[in-house]
Formats: C-alpha cells, sequence, structure tokens
DNA sequence: CCCTTATTGTTAGTAACTACCAGTGCGGTA
DNA sequence: TACCGCACTGGTAGTTACTAACAATAAGGG
C-alpha cells in the first residue's frame, strides 16, 4: 500500500519532488515505519519479487542448448506471466526507472544481482570458474538485451507485446536462432 | 589530484567511511570546491573521459560486418589502448565500483549512455527506429559482456590481458567467431 | 589602475537516512 | 484477570550528501 502511494506521487510530481514525508503522509504512516519496510526511497519504485521466478526457469531448461538460448527463453516466459495481470503499475514504476537516473542506476545494479542467480540457476557449470565466466559473460549479455526491450516497451505504452520485443532483441543481439515468437 | 586522495581515502577506509569533508580537506580545499568539480561523490570515483573513444572506434569499424562484431572489436581495441598506462588506478577505481553498491549502479548506468553513444557511432542505421532498436540491444549485449570482463579482471587483480577477456567474454556470449585473441 | 572573469570559500538550508528509545496491540501462560 | 514476550509503529536527535546565494581572491586585458 505504501509503494502503491509512493508510486502515484512519484509520477504526480515527479521522484525528486517527492519527499518521503510525503510518501508517508499520503500513505498514513509516520517516516519511520516507510523507511522500515523501505531500506531506500529507491526501492518505493524498485521493490520486487519476481527473482526467483527467472532463476526457476533456468533451472528447467534443456542443459543441451547454448547458454544464452537456455537464458534466453527463460526470460521471455518470465515476461510472459509478467505481463498476465494488470500493465499499468508495472509500466508506471518502468518509466520512472528508465526516466529517473537514480532509479535507473539501481535498477541496472538489481540486474547484477539477477545474473549471479542465472548463474547460479545454470547448476552444475558453476563449479568450473571459466565456465562460471562464460555463463556470467551469457547471462549479463542476455540481461541487457531485455533492457532495451523493456525500454521500448515502456516507450510504446506497454502496447506491443513485451515478451516479443524481449525476443527479437536477443535475435538482434545473438542472431536470429532464438527462441521465441519474433524470431520467425 | 582531488580524485586522487579520494581514491586513495576510499581504499583505505572504505567508500561509506569517508566523508566528502575527509577528501576536502586530504586535498587542502574546501567541500565546495569538491562538489564544484565533481556533482556527487560516486563521481569521485566514475568521472572518466573514454566515453568518446570507443564511440570514435566504431565509426571507424568496416559497416558490412555484424553488429556484435563491429561493437566487439572496437571494445577490444579500447581496452588495449585503455590498459597501457599504469593499471593501478584504474584497478583501484574499479575495485571500488564493483564493491561499493551506490558506485556500482552508477557505473552501470554510465554503461547506459554509453550504449547511446555506440548506437550512435553506428551511423546510418539510427534513421530507421526498428534497426535502432536492433542496434541497441546488440550495444547493452556487448557492453554486459564487458562488465564481465572487467569483473573477472578486477578478480584477478588486473594480471590477465584484459582485452583478452573481453574477447573470451564475447566469445561466450555471442559465439566463438568473435574478434581478439581469446576467440578460441 | 580598473574591469572582467574564473575559481574558491563561507554560510545556511533541505532531505535522505540512522541510532536509540518509547509506546501499542496481541497471543500465550498462569 | 494479570503478566510477559513480540512484532510493529512512532518520536527525537543526529550525520551526511548536496544546493543556493553571496563574498573574496587572483589572473589577465584595456
Amino acid at each position: 500500500m505504501i509503494q502503491a502511494h509512493a508510486v502515484r506521487l512519484f509520477v504526480e510530481h515527479g521522484y525528486d519532488g517527492t519527499t518521503v514525508n510525503d510518501v508517508a503522509e499520503a500513505a498514513g504512516v509516520s517516516p519511520m515505519t516507510v523507511y522500515r519496510h523501505f531500506p531506500t526511497k529507491e526501492d518505493l519504485v524498485l521493490v520486487d519479487q519476481n527473482g526467483p521466478l527467472v532463476a526457476d526457469r533456468i533451472a528447467a531448461t534443456p542443459a543441451g542448448q547454448p547458454l544464452v538460448r537456455r537464458i534466453g527463453s527463460a526470460l521471455v516466459d518470465s515476461a510472459r506471466t509478467l505481463t498476465d495481470g494488470d500493465d499499468r503499475f508495472l509500466l508506471a514504476r518502468l518509466r520512472l526507472m528508465i526516466s529517473t537516473p537514480a532509479l535507473r542506476a539501481r535498477h541496472l545494479d538489481n540486474h547484477y544481482v539477477l545474473q549471479q542467480a542465472i548463474v547460479d540457476g545454470l547448476g552444475d557449470e558453476a563449479v568450473d570458474p571459466d565456465a562460471a565466466f562464460q555463463a556470467a559473460a551469457a547471462a549479463s549479455a542476455c540481461l541487457a538485451a531485455m533492457h532495451t526491450a523493456l525500454v521500448r516497451w515502456a516507450k510504446d505504452d506497454g502496447r506491443t507485446d513485451l515478451p516479443d520485443l524481449i525476443a527479437k532483441a536477443l535475435a538482434a543481439a545473438f542472431g536470429d536462432d532464438t527462441p521465441g515468437t519474433g524470431g520467425r
């Protein structure tokens, strides 16, 4: 609930134009309570709980395929389930993340954490440091391509299909043999 | 000079354990002077002027090759000239960027800016929005792979060859047909 | 010698965030 | 009913990054 009030105020008056005290007042709680639930002001926008979603899907992909294919298909599938509900809140948050430098930076840093989860989810490759390095490179590249798709999706106001956009971005980066409807 | 004092103090006492006033005092200037030269505390570590370096190299690559190959070779070449001088200062800054969350986030956000420069440097593709999207996806993926190589390089204390690591990361993400000495 | 300009310093303020302590409701135990 | 932890919330005071507005100093050019 606090997050809903925060995003609404951020959209109305801008991220920098809204203080944490404003959020607390709008939500009817004290500033201390806000800080307890969201350690930083940025977390009011960034908090999201679909991290393990992707990692679980990674582990479910067949191990024989190339890394970028396994990761890419997991990202496309995750995006599909993510955009099932109401896109409006997700879009509002995403637009804030893209337009506000501080949020954009933290959002990209969260990718860094997600990358570690993906590498761990890939499983047995992690024992060999060289294989782990290759997995990290592939994962970071896939996440970056996905982020490009997210930016495009926000620019289109969510009218285009997000999984399709991600598949297209992956195809542009890694070649047309990537999965998804946009690979053609 | 202010930056040199800042990095030294950050390494000695930690980033969060050093105030901007400490940096100002060590450099023999007032805190205001520090803020005038470095808009944020993070810039004391992040300020770097090799952005146009990469963009210029992009424009110099042959236009016939695939996007990731053009971008990748430019990144490898840029890294080669970058690691010519004294690696120690670069390594210290890089280690701070990786270990400090705030710096890591801002560093990744700088990649976002560099990505735009690369897309612009690619030239005529930018007119078609679909081509620009593909270029952005390829550029972001290449930069992410390079970042993975940077992390590995810092973990090895700069002992391994950075251009070689970048080439290996690109090869892991995009296949073995990427340029550089580490392609095999 | 005076004027312009660039750089630096000083002061006062805002806002994010923290440490520390206090109050409130709530289920379990005697 | 009285007592006791326990999770959540609130208040206070402080630190720190950062900004705005104005003064001072120093260099160069007429």
